[in-house]
DNA sequence: GATGAATGAGAATTCATTCAT
DNA sequence: GATGAATGAATTCTCATTCAT
C-alpha cells in the first residue's frame, strides 16, 4: 500500500499532464476533449478524474506550468561582457521560440484571450518583467540613454518575430538574429 | 414611420453581425456559441439561420470583413518624398492597432489557430506582402542596402506592438512612434 | 373584390397542390419542407397557409386525391368479349405503372407505413376491391373455376410487377405483359 | 452474479438495436428520432453514440443485419429432384414473409426509398439475383423454354404476395401456396 | 487505482408556424 | 392576398462528469 517502486502515481499523473499540455497548445483547450487526453494518455477517461478534479482544473495546472517554464533570462554572467550578455538573452530568446514553439504560441493564446485565471497571467507578466529589467540593465551597462525604451523597444521586436514565427511569417529566424547582432554590434 | 426603431432586415443581420465579431474577437469562435450571439443580439436562435448558412457562414462573413477592413498600405503619394510615405504608412498602420484593436485583435487569433478558412488567412496574407513590398520599395528607393529586409524588419517590429498593445504590454504606442520615426530620420 | 377573372385563388391553391403532390410522391412526406414546397412553387412560405391550415392538413389534400386517382378498372366495354376485357384491364393497370410512378410509389409507401389517416387508408383498400371485383367478374365470365382466386392472383401478380418496376428490379413491364396475355390466351 | 437482470455492453447494445429495428421497421428512418429509440430502449439519448457513432451509423448496422438476414436460396439438396428443391424454396420464401415480417417490410421500404445508402441496395440486390439464379437453374432442370423469364415471373408473384401480406391485403398466404404449387405440380 | 457504461446538459441546426406589414 | 422576418420546439450530436464494478 506504500507506492510502488515504480511510483504509478506520479507517472500516471505526469502522463496525463504531458499530453493534456500537448494537446491544448496544438487544439486549444475547447478543442480538446477528455476522450482525446485519456486516448493519447492511454488510460480510461475516468481515471483522470483521480488525479484532476476535472477539466479545468488541469488546464490551472498546465497553464501554472506553461507560465512558470517560460523562458527566464537565465545564462546571465556577471562577469561577462554585456554585449556578451545581451548575445547570450537574445539567444536564448530566439531558441526558446524556435524550440519550444508551441509553449510559447500557448501563452500568446492566453494573452489574447486574457480572460483566463488572472493568476496565470499574473505570472506571465511577471516574467516579462524580468526580461525587460534584464534589458534595461544591459542596456544600461552599454550606455544606452533610454536603456528602458530600448529595452523594450527590442523585447517588442521579439514577440514580433515569435507571432511571426509561430504564424509562418517569418522569412526566418537567422536573418532577423544577424539584423539584431549587427544592431547591438555583437559578434 | 421614418426610420423604425428596430428596421428590420438590414438592421437584425448588422446586429448579429457586429455582435458575432465583437464576441468572436474577445472569445474566440469555438468559444462563442449561437445561444450567446443570439442572447447578446436579442434574437432567437433561429434567426441567425434566415441571415447566414450556419456559424461557419457567421464567421466567414466576419472573417471577410476583418480581411478587408485589413489596413492597406494606402494614402500613399507617388509625388511626395519616400520619407513621407514611410512616415504615412507607419502612422496609418499605428492608428489602425489603436483604433481597430477589434480586427487586429481577430487577425491575431487567426494568425495563432492558423486553422481557421486557409481563404481567410490567404487574404491576410496576402495583405501582409502588401506591406512588405509597400515597404520595401520605400526603403528602396531610400537607398536601403536590404530594402526587403528592412521592410520585414519594421513589420516585425509592428506586429510585436500589435501584439503587445492588445496584451496590454505596450508601455504605450506613442513612444515607440517616436522611436521608430527617429530610426528611420522621419520629421 | 369578385375574384378575379384570372381566378388566382384556383390558380395558386393548385400550384401549392401539385408542387406539394410532386415533392411528397418523390422524396417523401417528411423530407419536404414547406420552404421547398414554396420554393418550387414559386410563392412565400406565408402564402401555404392561407390555403392549408398546416402541412399536415395539405399532406390529407394530397393523400385523398391520390386515393381518388388510383387507376379504377374502367375502359370497360359490357360488349366486348371478356377476354378484350381482361387485356384492357391488364393494359390499363401496366401503363399506369409505367406512367404514373410516382402515385404508385406513393400509394405503395401509405400501404407500407399503415399508420396514415386511416380514411385515405379506406379509400386505397376500397379502389383495390373494385379491381378485384372487376377482375372476378371477368375470370368468372372466362369460366375460371376459381374465379376469385384467379383475380387475387392476377392483381399479386400486377402489385409485383409494380414494386418491382418502382424499385427498378423489373426486367422491363414489356415481357410480362407479353407473358400475362400469353397466359391469359390474350391477342 | 451470476447472469445479471441487466448486464451491460452486449445487453444494452442489443437492446438498442432491436429498439431500432422495430421503429425503423414500421415507422421509417426519417421518423424515427433518437429520443424515440432511446424513450423506447429506456435509455439516455446520449448512450445511443456510446454505440453507434451517429444515426445513419446505427441504420447501416440495423440494414447490415437486414440484408444478412434475408432468406437466402438455401435447404437446397442437389440429390432431390428439382420439384423437390423448388417446393422447397418457396416454402422457404413464404415461412419467411409470414415470419420476419418486419424484416421484410423493412427492405421493401428500402427499394421504395431507394436512396439509402447503396452499399446496402447493392447487397439485397446481390440476394435477390441470388434467388432469381436459383430459380432459373431449378426452371431449366424442369426444362422450361424460358427459364429465366419463368423465375422471374415467379419471384414477381412472390413480390407482390410480400407486399399484399405485409399491408394486409392478402387473402392469406396458404391459398395462394396452394396456387403455386399447383401451378408447378408440386406434391 | 482503473475501467468504461451511463447520464444529462448544451451545442448547432432545421423547420413548421405566426404575424406585422 | 402575399411576404418573409421572427420564433421556439425538436432534432442530431458532443462531451464533461459520475459511478458501479
Amino acid at each position: 500500500m506504500q507506492s510502488n517502486p515504480s511510483s504509478p502515481e506520479r507517472d500516471t499523473k505526469s502522463v496525463i499532464f504531458q499530453t493534456a499540455f500537448k494537446l491544448f497548445a496544438t487544439h486549444g483547450y475547447q478543442e480538446t476533449s477528455i476522450s482525446m487526453i485519456a486516448k493519447n494518455a492511454g488510460i480510461s477517461k475516468g481515471l483522470m478524474y483521480h488525479y484532476y478534479r476535472n477539466k479545468e482544473d488541469l488546464l490551472l495546472e498546465v497553464l501554472k506550468t506553461v507560465s512558470l517554464d517560460q523562458i527566464k533570462p537565465a545564462n546571465w554572467d556577471n562577469q561577462a561582457p554585456p554585449k556578451e550578455n545581451l548575445k547570450r538573452l537574445i539567444d536564448l530568446f530566439l531558441d526558446y521560440i524556435q524550440h519550444q514553439t508551441y509553449i510559447k504560441r500557448f501563452s500568446l493564446f492566453l494573452h489574447l484571450q486574457g480572460q483566463h485565471a488572472s493568476e496565470v497571467l499574473k505570472l506571465l507578466d511577471a516574467n516579462i518583467s524580468l526580461w525587460e529589467k534584464a534589458f534595461e540593465e544591459l542596456f544600461l551597462q552599454l550606455q544606452f540613454k533610454d536603456a528602458q525604451g530600448e529595452a523594450i523597444y527590442l523585447l517588442t521586436m521579439l514577440d514580433g518575430l515569435a507571432l511571426r514565427h509561430i504564424s509562418k511569417h517569418s522569412y526566418g529566424i537567422a536573418p532577423m538574429r544577424k539584423k539584431l547582432f549587427s544592431k547591438y554590434g555583437l559578434v
